[in-house]
DNA sequence: CTGTTAGCGCCTTCAT
DNA sequence: ATGAAGGCGCTAACAG
């Protein structure tokens, strides 16, 4: 069923067609009805890939995460489904994990498809800054990144404060009489990195980045666990842990809990995303809001900017906020 | 720059050009890598909404969920996104909320952009069936619902059996010793109402019917504390609860631990869908795994057989399995 | 108010 | 081995 079906049955021409299709004036009310009866007795439904070749546009937009099984992830891609799709735009997932291959290639069949634009969510794709083959391909479209950034013109950046997040959480441990606090980092990407700085500065501000403590380990339960494992062998002296993810956090509490250490009598524990997590887990976790929410909000809220009027906008910054719960609460 | 402008640049015809592009046999060596050498020049990248056009085929499938901020459903839309983009096509992702009209709108959407395909996730898009418009828009799509029936030629289903989904809790808490099992049901949907039912036909066929007791609640942490708190209120005398959803179960699981009510000592808790939440729990959760990403990725596979052979499959069904945890251990 | 005529960018016979 | 021409379904001047 195609214009031309429709206007040969109703004895017109498929400009009329086209005209009554796109809710044009000038139309008599007679042909008007008429077309508009032929078009719901066969089913019409004009073809998108046609208009689309004419418009030059899609109404579609790729969202690019690692992958939607992290809450956090989903929290975003959801978020940005909703508001783009509340502006006419489709969302095609693309879940590239941390594979500069696989961004390469869903990149490139992203623009060979004309999406109208792309948003990407996660400092883990300022990976793409050292490939110049994926920033040519992303020339030509308008591009988001959800706190991260993309040295070219076609592209602009809401960032998440998260040296400031994890200073929070420093600060509010301190102020809990904390001073042996240890930082856990479980990801590798540029964030984690801005949060683990946010964290030696913190400590120094106050005058205690000689009881500083890093500590890196795999993302996730087992990760936690054995992070609180290698303090303990250690015999390293610790009163709180801030991780910057909170499911390696939900493994740190765990093996704590494993190994009979109180939480928050014995060590105060914080984690990061305030996600559904921190809620599950008992005691519940305090953590950092990285307003993932906020940033996706924004960030598809740019990009509609963007792809409308063809401009550069300056970064947005969102700023964290600490959400605290029983596994840092002072015993008052 | 579209394949005149290479065709012109490399001094050949718009054909020889679209078979370089296509790889097509007969094509002296020459021209061929003059062409290629333009292409890349140029930073050509062939228009897909033409080839849609004239192919008639997208290479983009559509995924309705209700929610991908819900576990079970990011799970199945990660699965069917990474086994569809393997089979070259793109996902748009939709999440419509528990609502007919959303559901509508994503449907017509989809098909006006010509999708190769729709996978709807849940039982909970049954709903479809009596909305006749809704099935008329889908009449020319292939069509693939995961653990749901849709009564039209162009859908096939993968079913999960969550009836014995349930009747493996009752059994393994039977056999731990319970008689007094509760279920609580906290969504509204076909799958959660065959897993009620499953639980009645466990408890009828080991004689204590008379023991068997249903709640409904909300979804949720919240929807579980409540059900503890009614329970509790009623007097009512129990030793184990099964839930229809995880999430649920964990609020149970809370409210239990506040009054001070021992599990698996005191009362054995089961939730369902073997979510990461029942790993984060504490104790962890017993639950019984719907195996989601099976179902997702044949869900996804029947569909591409669809979409190439335009027959129709039966139904296929998948066995769930009960995964043990703390929440139901027996002591021994 | 309505119809004719070009494209949009690409693929595909059919010739040459 | 290569090119010319028509068509995929729709929109947009430009004429009547």
């Amino acid at each position: 069923m195609t214009i031309y079906d429709i206007a040969k049955k109703a004895g017109v021409s498929i400009t009329t067609v086209s005209r009554v299709l796109n809710g044009k004036e000038d139309v008599s009310k007679k042909t008007r009805q008429k077309v508009e009866t032929v078009m719901l007795e066969n089913n019409y439904m004009p073809s998108f890939i046609a208009r689309s070749l004419v418009a030059d546009v899609t109404k579609t937009i790729g969202v690019v995460v690692m992958d939607v099984r992290i809450p956090h992830y989903a929290n975003t891609a959801y978020v940005a489904e909703q508001e783009l799709s509340g502006a006419g735009y489709h969302v095609i997932l693309c879940n590239t994990g941390n594979n500069a291959e696989n961004v390469r290639n869903y990149v490139q069949d992203l623009v060979v498809k004309r999406v109208d634009g792309i948003m990407f969510v996660s400092s883990t794709f300022n990976m793409m800054q050292e490939r110049p083959e994926i920033l040519a391909l992303l020339a030509e479209t308008p591009v988001v990144i959800a706190n991260g950034e993309l040295p070219i013109p076609s592209a602009c950046s809401v960032l998440v404060d998260d040296a400031r997040g994890t200073e929070l959480a420093v600060q509010h441990l301190f102020e809990g009489g904390h001073r042996d606090i240890v930082h856990v980092k479980s990801v590798d990407k540029e964030s984690a990195r801005i949060k683990q700085f946010g964290y030696r500065s913190a400590m120094e501000q106050r005058g205690i980045e000689g009881r500083a403590y890093l500590l890196d380990t795999d993302y996730g339960i087992k990760g936690g666990r054995d992070v609180v494992g290698r303090l303990l062998e250690d015999g390293r002296v610790f009163s709180a842990i801030i991780c910057d993810e909170d499911l390696t956090a939900i493994g740190v509490l765990k093996q704590l809990a494993d190994t009979g250490i109180q939480v928050p009598g014995d060590v105060a524990v914080v984690g990061y995303n305030n996600s559904e997590y921190a809620e599950i887990a008992s005691p519940t976790l305090t953590s950092v809001d990285g307003k993932g929410n906020d940033c996706s909000k924004l960030s598809a809220q740019l990009l509609c900017g963007l792809i409308e009027k063809r401009n550069h906008f300056p970064p947005l910054y969102i700023q964290p906020e600490l959400v605290v719960r029983e596994s840092s609460r002072t015993k008052s």
